[in-house]
DNA sequence: TTGTGTTTTATTGCCTCC
DNA sequence: GGAGGCAATAAAACACAA
């Protein structure tokens, strides 16, 4: 034992059950020390600790004072206090006692520690650590409910997150197929004749200083031409390229550098009109959306619904 | 009865404050 | 430098299943 430690011990250590069987009792002192203090709260199971008295020195106690005034001399009494410290708990009365005191203030003044010390008839030391250890306790307590807090918390917004991911996975399951069905359309409508594609390359401007003129174009029929509504490539360009650019994602079988495959491959668009395609600029005929930018198209980078995720 | 896990009491060492 | 708090730990007491 350190420093602190001024336990009385020195002698050799004695048999505890020996001495009960001689005494007549399951506690060899108990019958002694419940009748030595003046308080009601010293049960049978009342801890009395024969060290740690270091940090209380001179702070008194009645049960002990009271014990050696009566009963010093006495054969067991030596016995009891060369034996090796024993733990003993404290009674039921003592702890709830105490626990009432910890509820009103869970610190320990000076002056309260000896008073508790007093009536409990525990030395002042003993009512300090008592309170350490139920300080501690509370503590722990504390980082449970809370850490049980944290959990809940954690294990709604886990839900929330894997809905989300879900309903994500359908929307761009959804949009991936709608695109594929709107190439398909397109490529249809391609091959039908020149005409069409003469009829786009003129409703679509050439650079953007063509924009004037074609929202001019778009004012007077926004709906003749099939480049400004959704069957439009550089609608489903740009689709997709929100779709897998935007997001990081890597388009596995879109590459948003070059125009849409299939019409160019087929070679039923000439490569200027295609490439006229992609500086079509967006009009709000066309896509209606209070959040259309320059490259959203109605799917603002900020819109959570279209900017998917990449985990 | 015994082995094992939990709770309670107590100690030790370090730190802060006055 | 002493007092007191705290974290870590030891160890006794206790609870309980097998």
């Amino acid at each position: 034992m350190g420093g602190r430690d001024l336990s009385v011990g020195g002698g050799a250590p004695l048999d505890l059950s020996m001495m009960m069987k001689n005494c007549g009792h399951d506690r060899p002192l108990d019958s002694v020390f419940a009748s030595a203090p003046s308080n009601s709260f010293l049960g049978p199971g009342a801890m009395v600790s024969f060290g740690a008295v270091g940090r209380d020195k001179g702070s008194g106690n009645s049960f002990y004072r009271s014990f050696e005034m009566h009963e010093n001399g006495n054969k067991y009494l030596d016995d009891y206090f060369s034996q090796p410290e024993k733990k003993r708990r404290l009674s039921v009365d003592q702890v709830q006692f105490l626990e009432r005191n910890f509820e009103v203030e869970n610190k320990l003044e000076p002056e309260r520690k000896l008073q508790l010390a007093n009536e409990l008839g525990l030395q002042p030391r003993q009512i300090a650590v008592w309170f350490q250890n139920r300080r501690a306790r509370c503590k722990t307590k504390h980082l449970e409910t809370e850490y049980e807090t944290l959990h809940s918390s954690y294990t709604s917004l886990k839900m929330d997150y894997d809905c989300l991911l879900k309903e994500n996975e359908k929307l761009k399951a959804e949009v991936l197929h709608l695109t594929h069905d709107a190439i398909a359309h397109d490529v249809e409508h391609a091959s039908s004749g020149e005409s069409d594609a003469k009829e786009l390359s003129e409703a679509m401007p050439t650079s953007a200083n063509e924009e004037h003129k074609v929202s001019k174009n778009e004012e007077q029929s926004s709906t003749k031409s099939d480049v400004t509504n959704e069957d439009s490539p550089r609608l489903r360009h740009e689709v997709h390229h929100s779709l897998f650019v935007e997001s990081g994602e890597s388009s596995h079988d879109f590459d948003p550098s070059k125009p849409v495959l299939s019409l160019h491959e087929e070679g039923c668009l000439n490569e200027e009109l295609l490439q006229r395609a992609y500086v079509f600029p967006k009009t709000e005929d066309a896509y209606c959306h209070p959040h259309a930018t320059s490259c959203g198209y109605g799917f603002s980078v900020e819109d959570h619904a279209f900017n998917f995720w990449s985990y």
